[in-house]
DNA sequence: AAATAAATTTAGATTAGTCTAAAAATATAA
DNA sequence: TTATATTTTTAGACTAATCTAAATTTATTT
């Protein structure tokens, strides 16, 4: 069995090499986890030990298919619980992050199963992020967003890129919920700052926010 | 915040003292807990500094209200996430303990709260055991015993003293569940093994197994 | 009440995970 | 291509929780 500590790195580097690159380095697991650089060596040593990942030194490290499969069925377990605590117990999606972070390293195959049951085998997580199946299957966004829109162009929200409790409150507020429909009405040449309709009420919005919304083009 | 072996040392304290003891020894704990008596010593210590429990030298230990107070609110979430696994995932009740065992940490004043009332604020566990409500309080079992019926009375099954997966899996293939209805037909003067019905049922029953099944006469 | 047994505590060591500070390797710039 | 900056690793120390073995205290016998 691995300690939740590292359940914690191995989906980090999961998270990490998302975007690609090939050897995730020590400093940027060092930032995603808050914790020194240092530290991060001394536990990948571990989580090479246990074949949880390949690395050679100074070269950063990569899951392995058993590191991956790990890091894989917490996401999954994460993301599961999400759902259940927006569906079930009617939390709001700004809220249950920190809790899933706990409940997602109580990690029984048969737990999480009746769980995908119970709730009817969802898809996508309160801020559309893809569950992976029970065989570690996993739909990637592709990842279209606001600010990549026209002029005149419309959309669904389906999900966003930044996670953060302010966000999804600021978000929430202007009605930009999973779902909402969008039409860009006009955008400012000089800092990508929209004007667009949601629900038929007229919000401004900076890149910064519009970057951060994935969205689905009609 | 207090780690989970903490809130685990405070659980068995409670439950060591619910017996009626004046301090409870470091000898009874260590065994609750699988552990040696000079680790309980060292934790007790600390527990001593935040408070949590009252401790001289040699005498055992006494929970404070401030002990007590987090004992019983693990002990709601342990019996709520019981409810829970088996109500909602179906799981059966020699299945649940050890899950409820890792979910009654994660203690969050809101998840609790969102649960019990998801759950229906239900009084009992699937082990017939009482849930304390959210200020701490909770009802006692008066403990009758199957083992305390005379020939010819009849009760009903409240509860099990004894939660091990083999006890609870040879009640259940007996169907003696919560709510079944058994009458005491004989009773072997030598060993005290009963012969009972159960749902018109003949079924013999040893003193060990009728000691720990709480009943409630009709 | 002295002798023995049992329970409890102390002393010192161990493991997991972390840290700081210094050393080594790699990347970047002049 | 040598110098400088950045990244990564190592060395050594710290904390929480545990352990073994020895010492101490309390309880039980005789």
């Amino acid at each position: 069995m691995n300690s939740f500590t590292e359940e914690n790195y191995l989906k980090a580097i999961y998270k990490l090499s998302l975007s690609g690159v090939q050897g995730v380095s020590t400093n940027a697991i060092a930032d995603k986890l808050a914790t020194k650089p240092s530290s991060v060596t001394d536990m990948i040593k571990k989580l090479a030990d246990k074949k949880l990942v390949s690395y050679q030194k100074y070269q950063g490290v990569n899951l392995t298919k058993k590191g991956r499969d790990v890091a894989v069925s917490i996401i999954r377990n994460h993301r599961l619980w999400e759902v259940f605590l927006v569906e079930k117990l009617n939390f709001k999606w700004d809220e249950v992050h920190d809790l899933a972070e706990e409940l997602e390293h109580i990690n029984t195959h048969k737990l999480t199963e009746r769980l995908d049951e119970f709730l009817d085998f969802p898809k996508f997580d309160p801020h559309g992020d893809p569950i992976p199946d029970k065989d570690g299957n996993i739909i990637q966004h592709k990842d279209i967003t606001l600010s990549d829109l026209k002029t005149g162009e419309k959309a669904v929200v389906v999900g966003v890129k930044e996670h953060s409790k302010s966000y999804l409150n600021y978000l929430e507020q202007l009605q930009l919920v999973l779902g909402a429909e969008v039409e860009v009405k006009d955008i400012v040449e000089f800092d990508a700052t929209m004007r667009i309709l949601v629900n038929n009420k007229q919000v401004i919005i900076s890149n910064q926010a519009s970057k951060n919304l994935i969205v689905k083009k009609n």
